[in-house]
DNA sequence: AAATCGGGGAT
DNA sequence: ATCCCAGATTT
């Protein structure tokens, strides 16, 4: 039997039932496709159901603000998604009057919408044949065909597509596409597959020579920068405090914070004292200050990791507007901050 | 080509 | 700790 027609029998007994599944609607797989990147399905779930209730259609996507979109976005991470995906839904609905792009090629010129995206919309949404790669892909086929081409090099990435074009069954690309990622997700795991079980172990080559666990080959890069972040909790006697908008490029484009002041490295709470006393909000002010964290919290992101203090600090009155401490819930933060604030409970103050 | 952009899950 | 996740964009 031919490798498509495994797959897809496979798929057919072994698919989980998912919400996206049940519909054709490019608006639906356009949205599930946006989430789903670099993300797992156990964590997107949650978030699909919330934007489809929120906004049914791409026109209410379209008509709402930015920031509704990064609120309902918050926790997810990667938030040049839901700016895109916001921008995109406005350029669908007022420039295409909601008729959305049908064809790989048309797809491509969206914001956010990259080689796999437009693939997966067009073979599932318009029956077109064209290939999905994704992580789960790269797996299946490295090991299967014994491909040692390291999968995130422009090489590895045209070798890949390429053979999952030539594999694609053109009468069902839709149903190729989704199992092979599907497969590559629940049978050809990244640890532990169950080659014991596998409709495709006799022509196996990783399998037949005993790499799977060497398959795929990828180059490690990573560098991890550590960052000190100090972030000020200014409370006033009226039970206001300070957040801000991180409107310039880098992580958390768009979402707040409160006021920030970034170290070269952690310092002691003297050292810090000084720093506080000539920041712009509380320069020649009278004000008192604490500690929140015993030891500094570190959040880990892909490239950096940060070790956080978060410094409450009472002052009589704010040298800036600010905003009643109960609206900090209506605000997108990092999760970093969201923890924060869901812990300090600001509540309890009113 | 390499760096950047999150947060959570699995081992 | 380390790797991975239904990748895309910028540098």
């Amino acid at each position: 039997m031919i490798f498509s027609k495994i797959l897809i029998n496979w798929y057919s007994i072994n698919k989980r039932d998912m919400p996206w599944r049940l519909t054709k609607d490019p608006y639906c797989i356009w949205l599930s496709e946006i989430i789903l990147q670099q993300t797992q399905i156990k964590q997107g779930l949650p978030y699909y159901n919330a934007f489809l209730n929120a906004f049914p259609s791409v026109f209410k996507l379209a008509e709402a603000e930015e920031s509704e979109v990064l609120k309902l976005w918050q926790g997810l991470g990667y938030y040049s998604r839901a700016r895109n995906l916001h921008t995109t839904a406005k350029y669908i609905a007022n420039d295409l009057k909601g008729a959305f792009p049908n064809t790989y090629k048309d797809l491509l010129k969206l914001k956010g919408v990259g080689d796999y995206t437009a693939s997966a919309i067009a073979s599932i949404c318009f029956n077109e044949t064209t290939a999905v790669v994704d992580g789960n892909v790269y797996r299946v086929l490295s090991r299967y065909f014994g491909i040692t081409t390291p999968i995130n090099t422009s090489n590895g990435n045209k070798e890949f597509k390429a053979l999952a074009q030539e594999l694609i069954d053109v009468n069902r690309p839709d149903e190729f596409n989704q199992a092979i990622m599907e497969f590559g997700a629940i049978q050809c795991k990244p640890q532990n597959p169950n080659c014991n079980i596998c409709p495709l172990q006799n022509g196996c080559i990783a399998f037949n020579r005993s790499v799977i666990n060497e398959l795929p080959v990828k180059n490690k890069t990573l560098k991890i920068k550590k960052r000190y972040f100090n972030f000020l909790v200014i409370i006033s006697n009226e039970k206001k405090t300070i957040i801000e908008k991180r409107e310039h490029k880098g992580i958390w484009q768009n979402l707040y914070q409160f006021p920030l002041i970034e170290t070269k490295k952690n310092t002691s709470i003297k050292a810090f004292e000084a720093l506080l006393r000539e920041h712009n909000l509380l320069k020649d002010r009278s004000f008192e200050f604490v500690l929140y964290n015993d030891e500094p919290i570190v959040h880990k992101l892909s490239h950096q990791h940060l070790y956080t203090n978060f410094w409450v600090v009472t002052i009589e009155e704010l040298p800036v507007e600010g905003i009643p401490v109960e609206q900090v819930h209506d605000y997108a933060v990092p999760i970093l901050i969201g923890k924060f604030i869901e812990r300090f409970n600001f509540n309890r103050m009113l």
